[in-house]
DNA sequence: GATGAATGAGCATTCATTCAT
DNA sequence: AATGAATGAATGCTCATTCAT
């Protein structure tokens, strides 16, 4: 990597850190491309030479947040399949409340907004849950895990809604309502009763 | 009421009914003042006549469907308490998709914007939907159905965040995610193992 | 008077009470149609009963001003020439105070704005003002107080500039500058000095 | 300087310019950022890349105003105090009429006004005059031109009042009021004999 | 790569005034 | 005389985006 290349993914990452950093404080009401470029000490028009649109670097924080969790994900050890389903989840909303319920917002409003979807050229991040969820679940099939006729599909689909309402309730509840808490309760309560028809 | 009166009535009912199928079609994104006052055809200005700001015509127009979704509610009549709860759910859930998605998308945007939630000086729809979820619960305790020990407050935060996530996942999928189906196979296949160890 | 045109009149005047009101205590940036008429407890098309452009109340307004300081200056009991002329001076500006400094910008926003002076049919206040003036020095030449050679035009000039200067002043200095105190200086101090040439 | 920069500056003169062409012309009320930018041959929002608020420029004009009464001011080359007095108020007054009763209006209209003042984070117009003429008082005084006792305050009122005056008068007479010209009546016939008690 | 001047579509809101009742 | 629903012109300001340098 030359210098000049180095130089230039450092200016990139500056911003998307100037950015990120302006969502988590003031949200997404108020984030604008001169401040970000302001705050990050370079003119309005760099901006346009890493991003196209302002919502790709949105896109590029919440990627950040994805895989934040993604990564949280990925370091769980563990035998038992609900526990390793409850670390899932756990894990999921502590990347989720570590990120702050004003990225929470933005990537929640980026995601049910019509108009930015047809630029997510990627799969939606709903889309790639729902697929990690069912590989997980269809692994613990292979694995003797879990019976053959577990219904997939819909314990995907009721996992991921859990958690995806819990992010929900959280932005709707001006921060009253603790996500990670709640998700910790039902994985600790509710996640076997869901699950133990097809243990085995 | 004189017929001057009536008039007035039917003029914001006016509004109300083209702002609301204009949301319907085009999204939130596309719903401007003047493409309301336009479409029924009125005068600009009438619109302030009716509504101090344009979020007010918003929130009326998702009162309409809270209040749609509460009347499908206070339809039901059963007897047996997984029943009820499983009518709930199932009213609830037909009740936003007949709103259909672009108004479901607007409520969730306006529910987690911090900058509109402030001028509701009413409850969220979120803990009113709670706190109707609990009363429920309650009663059920007082009426023996369930057991003294059943965690209101968890069930209540569990399901609640069910519905939620259910709608958040069928605005998130471009309309590919069918919600009430979902919703209804949680409410026969799951509702129960949720239920089981508090009925009496 | 019959009673309908009692009560009318009794409207009439409720509307301009209002708006003085309204206007002593809010400035003439936050005057409109609406709020006067809600403060008066009438109806909005009531006001365009009685006067047919919002600055016609205005100008009513002003001219109660005007009105108030011509009274104290004909209350004036007095023989010395310059001792008339100081109180003319002093009543002038003590009436100017009472009305307080919103009506006084209120009315020399109206008096210099090209677009209300058309509408006053009546001289302007200014030019009654200088009219006003001149009789007291012309009166007061024919009654050998003043020389025959007293330069009426310019004294009239001067004097009502150094009133309408003070207002000014007044309205500018964000109310710190005192206009009675230092009419009253003027008159004490500087009146005679002015006049002497041509006193008998 | 670059050329851009030289290029931008020119852009931002010939708003100043064309705003002050139209405000000579057509008065304040008839002044608005739209007109400005088409008579520049400008696109809209390139008048907020130079200025915050439309006031601003407003502001602007009217300091360029000041400026030239000061100038000319500082022009002054004399001896004799009353001749340096008489020059100031001939000076003053004549940059005044140079600038038109349009921008004379709009700069009381907008010193009067509270809600424009607050802005000048400045000393105002009024202000500043009143300490200039102060400065002039006392260094006469230093000068061993005025006695020591010569009343600074009151003499600086009244004769910064006369100015002020003049030009309000001269803006509700419609015209036919000649500011220049009394203020040199003023300066001739009347300023000696009120500094006379005062002079060495 | 970096700049920053220029763009211009887009939009909510105000409010004096009218007029049918 | 009184009402109040309806009007619609008027306007400041934002901000993502472009492009010549």
């Amino acid at each position: 990597m030359t210098k000049r290349q180095d130089n230039a993914l450092r200016t990139r990452q500056k911003l998307v850190d100037t950015a990120e950093s302006l969502l988590k404080s003031n949200g997404f009401n108020a984030l604008c491309v001169e401040d970000i470029t302001k705050a990050a000490g370079v003119a309005k028009g760099t901006f346009y030479v890493y991003f196209k649109h302002k919502e790709d670097i949105v896109s590029e924080i919440c990627r950040g947040y994805f895989k934040a969790i993604e990564d949280k994900i990925n370091e769980m050890k563990c035998t038992n399949f609900i526990e390793k389903m409850s670390l899932y989840l756990d894990n999921f909303m502590e990347a989720v409340e570590l990120y702050g319920i004003n990225i929470c917002r933005e990537w929640i409003r980026a995601s049910i907004d019509p108009k930015t979807a047809p630029d997510n050229t990627d799969m939606s991040k709903w889309q790639y849950d729902v697929n990690m969820l069912k590989n997980i679940l269809n692994k613990a099939i292979s694995n003797k895990e879990l019976k053959k006729n577990t219904p997939v599909e819909l314990l995907t689909h009721i996992i991921i809604s859990e958690l995806y309402g819990m992010m929900t309730c959280w932005c709707m509840s001006d921060g009253s309502f603790e996500p990670k808490e709640w998700t910790c309760k039902f994985s600790e309560f509710q996640l076997e009763k869901i699950l133990e028809d097809y243990l085995i």
